[in-house]
DNA sequence: GTCTATAGCCCGATAGAC
DNA sequence: GTCTATCGGGCTATAGAC
């Protein structure tokens, strides 16, 4: 029996798994802000309410703290977003599931989204193998949908990469690109009606192109599904 | 006279321009890749062939660099890219032209269209008041246009703010997240056949989205112009 | 204008007491 | 597990010889 009351192993690793949190929700926020390199280790143990030392005992250096949260990122991502396969959907309510989870994802983890366009943009020279490993299959995945249903006709025939690239670009440009958003509207911050707006534009947009009919209702349904959704976080 | 062949004045002004050329262009191209905190000014100048001290006679600090190098790079974004508004073009016509010109950009300027990602992202911790002072005036006259076709009932009514947003956004990504295309497309890079597939899959959606007519023939022909266009730079 | 030298600071990471 | 102390190195920027 010990004088000092030493916590049950079990509360203990609580305890840790409460730090390790701390440290890459604070870790992701600045990674994303200011890339790898703007970052001090210093800098995210403060904002942790830990020391340099401490933080560098619960992971063993920069790069793997980095690669860690970069990781975990990718992994968030990939499984909160339903792919546009589903066998109860046709294309025009896959695609509207699709841009809706994409834009939530910018709303609700913009710093994630950030974190993955500073690493692109930088061509990847940490987790350009993790990127690949992961990335591919889900893009080989979403390609064959879209070959699919313009096989079936049931959509007009596009080029599916760039489909796929400038939904990308219109749904992930409003986690990146929230700042600009925010000096040209004259806001403090980006709205749930601002995403609104942005799922309502893009939806037209893919219609268009893809020749879907317009269902006669669904749209301000689905529509109010979405604002209280986005609110709900 | 003196002994030493001392170069005319004309000369030696040349001759410094150069040198600052050189240094603008390896500092755009390493602060795009890597963000200010990720590169140093020894880098830079050893990739420009001087000094670390030399560079720092021709530019005071790091700061101001980063400064020139940004504004630089506005103000070549800015003049290069007529806006929407156009007499004598239709909607169409001015959309057209207005997507290719900004693709044209993100084939000819990705380094400059990074860079700027790179500032958003990181909320212009260095540049927004010159990004605001330059780029609300731009908005405006952008979204002024559009507003005056949909209120003639030249295209269909949408959120302007949104549509130029997504229009950025998929126009930028062809230079910001090239890296991406490049892995997922299994290219060693990008080529002009991929920038008119890009320009076609854009059009289509604002055609869809905002009702415009798609011109009989000229897709092709305008298509082939880009093509030159792109493969002479 | 370019060189060597260096000031003054911050960085990531480690050592060892407690 | 957290602390103080510190190492070795890179950083921006300046000083001064030439």
């Amino acid at each position: 029996m010990s004088t000092t009351a030493r916590p049950p192993a079990v509360k203990r690793q609580a305890r840790r798994q409460n730090i390790e949190s701390a440290i890459l929700a604070v870790a992701q926020e600045r990674f994303a802000l200011h890339g790898y390199g703007g970052v001090s280790v210093d800098d995210i143990a403060a904002d942790a309410g830990i020391s340099k030392q401490s933080l560098l005992y619960y992971f063993p250096s920069k790069k793997a703290l980095y690669s860690r949260v970069f990781n975990d990122v990718l992994d968030s991502w990939l499984s909160n977003l339903n792919s546009l396969a589903d066998a109860d959907l046709d294309p025009h309510a896959a695609l509207e599931r699709y841009v809706t989870q994409k834009l939530q994802f910018s709303y609700d983890h913009p710093s994630g989204s950030r974190l993955f366009a500073q690493e692109i943009i930088s061509q990847a020279p940490q987790c350009a193998d993790d990127i690949e490993a992961k990335l591919v299959p889900a893009f080989r995945a979403e390609a064959a949908v879209l070959n699919r249903w313009m096989a079936n006709g049931d959509v007009a025939p596009l080029p599916v990469a760039h489909l796929l690239f400038t939904l990308w670009a219109m749904t992930q440009t409003y986690a990146d690109f929230a700042w600009q958003m925010r000096m040209l509207l004259g806001k403090k911050a980006l709205e749930p009606a601002d995403f609104d707006l942005a799922r309502e534009t893009i939806i037209r947009m893919l219609e268009g192109a893809l020749g879907l009919a317009r269902p006669a209702t669904s749209a301000v349904v689905t529509s109010q599904q979405d604002r209280r959704r986005i609110n709900r976080t």
